[in-house]
DNA sequence: AATTTTATGTCAATAGTACTGACATAAATT
DNA sequence: AATTTATGTCAGTACTATTGACATAAAATT
């Protein structure tokens, strides 16, 4: 089982370089920085026992308050029986309540309770604040740049995410994913 | 267990802006943006049977060849015996190869194989385009701004990953992690 | 009015992956 | 000779996500 010393002729002891990938520079940085950018609000969320399907649940209940249950499912991306745990703790810990929808009371409709809107802006301004820092420091003069920037990383068929996150990240149909 | 109707007072159907949070929108379009930046290596890794995991750690295999287990283990930031299956896989798909330390004959250096070269290139290739792509059609004149950005995103315990990602990753010790 | 579809939710079984803790080996260090 | 270090493995546990089946109530359709 020791097959430890591969014969010599096997390995490769070359960095990759930007010859090899020209944005190799950036794509480190882009990891490291979303690691520390999400690592913030984590530490909030695992004090209270909460993952980032919780953080990412309450954030789009706080930013399209009355969306439907399945409006959440298509932008998370997960089964609605994953949904159900994080939901059914949201809830419990009132963070976020139910409403009957008025034109269809089948739908169960979403919104932060004061508690929730207060958790989720506990765990944005961290964030906020890297990012203002960040661009400060590194001489932006308005934001503007950066975000044209993020708005071209971002796939065209989910574009303008932050002018209408719920439209964009619809893009798959509701339902059990297969 | 039908809580569905709370008392509408308790519930906010004002949606979080930028007067709550300043950089609500570079918040959102960072997330859609890592996770599409993301999106492009892991549907060539799932067909693979791999995950984020292994992708991270053939990249700095990659990026430091002869790195140590103890290394890759610092950096990646999990434990001992979840890295084993990782590597283990890794080693049997003959991506990386181990060789027997020179000077200590008890480490294990990790080296990339040439197939193991090949599919960091691929992995990387759509990510490298998709920032360049993104920098040209964002009109930056070079790279060097959104390089300072998100440098100044990381944490300044462990900047200038991209100079030097081992030692930058490797605040944390090695060894088991409590 | 009867039937079908939709929105939501739950139960049961399974899979993947991480974790902790204990332990083993070989080689380096003291 | 004794201790520490680098690596690796086994067993058990926990969490979370998945799939599939099914249930209820209400809306939409015929």
């Amino acid at each position: 089982m020791n097959d430890t010393t591969a014969s010599r002729q096997e390995i490769i002891d070359e960095p990759i370089t930007d010859r090899d990938i020209p944005q190799i520079a950036n794509i480190e940085l882009f990891f490291f920085a979303y690691r520390d950018f999400t690592a913030d609000p984590d530490r909030i969320l695992q004090n209270l026992g909460y993952g980032r399907a919780h953080h990412r649940a309450l954030y789009f209940v706080n930013r399209k308050p009355g969306m439907t249950v399945a409006d959440l499912l298509g932008i998370l991306g997960i089964t609605k029986q994953s949904l159900s745990r994080v939901l059914r703790q949201l809830i419990d810990s009132r963070h976020i309540a139910q409403v009957e929808g008025q034109s269809d009371r089948r739908q169960r409709l979403l919104y932060p309770t004061p508690a929730g809107r207060e958790l989720i802006l506990e765990l944005s301004w961290p964030q906020s604040r890297r990012i203002d820092a960040a661009l400060k420091s590194s001489g932006f003069q308005n934001d503007a740049t950066i975000s044209d920037f993020m708005r071209a990383m971002v796939n065209p068929s989910d574009k303008s995410p932050a002018d209408d996150m719920i439209g964009a990240a619809r893009s798959e149909e509701s339902g059990d994913r297969k």
